[in-house]
DNA sequence: CTCCAGTTGCAACACAAATGCATTTGCGTG
DNA sequence: CACGCAAATGCATTTGTGTTGCAACTGGAG
C-alpha cells in the first residue's frame, strides 16, 4: 500500500510536473493492480474518504499515458484499461484477455515478428497483438465444474 | 452499385432469414466500401429516401455479424466497425489501421504463429494481431509534403 | 389472399468519456 | 514563510455510441 504510494510518487516527480494528491492515489493503484485496470476500476479502488472525482480520474490516467508511466488499450467492451508501464515489457508488447473473466494483462515481450504482407503503398509503424482464452482462475474454474460433471 | 444490392441478396438469401430491404442495401455498402466501416459510415452511405433508420442499421450490422456474413472489430476510438468476410481471409486474419485516416482494412492471412509465453495456467484460444501505420494515400500524401518542404 | 413470427421505427435509456468554467492548490520566487 | 499564478481539480452539462421496450409493419409460407 504505503510502498505503492511512495513509488507513485518518485515516478511522478521525476516527469517534473506536479506532484499531487490524486496523481499519486492512481498510480498507486495501478501499481497495486497486477493487471489493466478499467477507469472505473481504479475509481473503486481509491479510498472514498480522498474525495477524488471521477473527471480527475480521467485526466490522471490520460495524463500518465501521456508521460509513459502507463499506457492504455481498448478491448472489445469499448472500455479503455490502463496499465502500469511494466520493466521488462518493451514499448510494445502483446496483451492477453479472458474470454470468461474479462481480465486484461500485458505479457513479455516475444522475439518474433510475424510481419504480415501489406498491400502496396501501405507502410507499417507498428504491431499490437493480442491472445485471447483463459486466465488460470476460469481456466481452473473449468477444470473443476467439469470434473464435477463427470462423477 | 446495383451488382453489390444482387451479391447482397443472394448471400441474405442463403441463411433462410427474411430478405428485407434494410438488410441489402446495408451489406452492399459493405461489400462496395472494400474496407471496414463504422455504424455512422454505414448509414452515411444509405440514400436517405430509404428511410432506413439508425436502430436498424445497428440490428442489420449485428444480423450480419452473427450470421458470418460479416466480422466485427473494436477500434481504439471504442467504435464497431464492420466488413464483409472476404473470402480467402480465414475466420482469423490480421487488420491494418491507418494511424492518419484512419482506415481500417482486412489483410491476408499469414501463415506464421507468433505465440507469445503465457502465465503458467493460462490458456489460450484465438490471438488478434492488428498493424499500425500509414495507408497508401496517407502514405502518398506525406510523401508528397516532405518534398514540398525540401524545395 | 391470410396470417403471424420476424423485422422495423420511434422514444427513451445506458454509460464511458469529454468539455466549459469557476475554484483550489503545488510550488517557484522573493 | 507568505505570495502569486499556472496547473490541477470539482461540478454540471454535453457528446457519442450503442441498447432496449414496445407498438406497428411485412416477408413469405401455406
Ligand atoms: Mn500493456
Ligand atoms: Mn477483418
Ligand atoms: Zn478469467
Ligand atoms: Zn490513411
Amino acid at each position: 500500500m504505503k510502498d505503492f504510494e511512495s513509488t507513485a510518487e518518485t515516478l511522478i516527480r521525476s516527469t517534473g510536473d506536479r506532484v499531487t494528491g490524486a496523481r499519486v492515489h492512481v498510480l498507486a493503484v495501478l501499481l497495486g493492480a497486477g493487471r489493466a485496470l478499467t477507469h472505473n476500476e481504479v475509481e473503486a479502488r481509491l479510498e472514498p474518504e480522498l474525495g477524488i472525482n471521477r473527471v480527475t480520474v480521467y485526466r490522471v490516467l490520460e495524463w500518465l499515458t501521456q508521460r509513459n508511466i502507463a499506457h492504455k488499450l481498448s478491448g472489445e467492451d469499448r472500455v479503455w484499461r490502463f496499465s502500469v508501464q511494466e520493466q521488462g515489457h518493451g514499448g510494445q508488447h502483446p496483451h492477453f484477455v479472458c474470454n470468461a473473466c474479462g481480465r486484461v494483462l500485458c505479457l513479455a515481450d516475444s522475439d518474433e515478428s510475424p510481419k504480415p504482407r501489406l498491400p502496396v503503398g501501405f507502410q507499417s509503424t507498428e504491431m499490437e497483438l493480442t491472445v485471447k482464452g483463459l486466465c488460470d482462475a476460469c481456466n481452473e474454474h473449468s477444470r473443476r465444474t467439469a470434473a464435477r460433471g463427470k462423477k
